[in-house]
DNA sequence: TTAGCTATCTATAAATC
DNA sequence: TGATTTATAGATAGCTA
């Protein structure tokens, strides 16, 4: 439909493509809208560009989670066991961290040291050395700045 | 498009609904495959006939659930059971345990402690102290047990 | 680049089988 | 009903500004 006939292959040019893209795009949200309307029908319609730019549609009177819903009953389809997976692994991922970081958090307060090897008491004290010592730094210079300000407001 | 004119509102004549249903909805499909390959964009379509019969389209090199997953990722809108929502709650809930944890460990390490008050410093120089006290009591039992073995040794 | 403009191609409404 | 056939409305490819 146009001045020339097209063959259905990728566009190489790139102008072109995403002219097009962005003509075909608001065709097909057209039809939607239109069956939706015409046939009583529910449609959802997702399309992102090559450049990642979301378009979407959904019939009026629902709504694409409904929609989703009603897909997986139907289709039996499961749309969300990937995405669940990958939420369930980042939360492992997420509380194995916090474990490690609470573990550490207890050695530098001094807590639960029973099971570590002397080696590894020495770290912590060496640690906590350290955070004494640039504490200390912090502390000194804040009462040095403090002392300069008051000597300025003489 | 054909013998006349329609107008874009719902078809009463049932039988004539399921005809243009049926014709608009291999339109569509065909339409979004056309895009897809033209012009290599992800496109999903999900659409229920009147009567409830599914009919779908996603692109290739994809899945529905990819493409959900990047519309959620994009649009910001939530398409999912209340199951993925308390997953993802809890994420969150995880996440900010995980910065808080993070912010207290450099702390107590002596990081960024610029932006802290005198009485914020002194905690945590008093949280140090008790480290190393605790630690050095740690130390010494340690100490005086190996002492104890080696005289049991003897 | 983005927005119109047609000539042409496609989709499809109505008709026919 | 369902498939096939037109005549026409609608979509759009390639231009042009």
């Amino acid at each position: 439909m146009g001045r020339g006939k097209i063959e259905i292959k990728r566009i190489e040019n790139s102008t072109n493509r995403q002219v097009t893209f962005s003509k075909r795009r608001n065709g097909i949200l057209k039809k939607a809208r239109e069956i939706s309307v015409l046939c009583d029908a529910e449609v959802g319609v997702v399309i992102f560009s090559s450049a990642g730019k979301l378009y979407d549609f959904c019939s009026p009177k629902t709504s694409l989670s409904k929609i989703l819903e009603k897909y997986q009953t139907n289709s039996g389809k499961i749309l969300w066991d990937e995405k669940h997976k990958s939420l369930s692994a980042e939360i492992d991922r997420i509380k194995k961290e916090n474990d490690t970081m609470q573990i550490e958090l207890r050695h530098l307060k001094g807590e639960d040291l029973n099971s570590l090897q002397p080696k590894e008491l020495i770290m912590i004290e060496e640690a906590l050395d350290n955070g004494l010592t640039n504490l200390n730094e912090k502390l000194v210079i804040n009462l040095l700045n403090q002392l300069i300000s008051m000597w300025l407001m003489l």
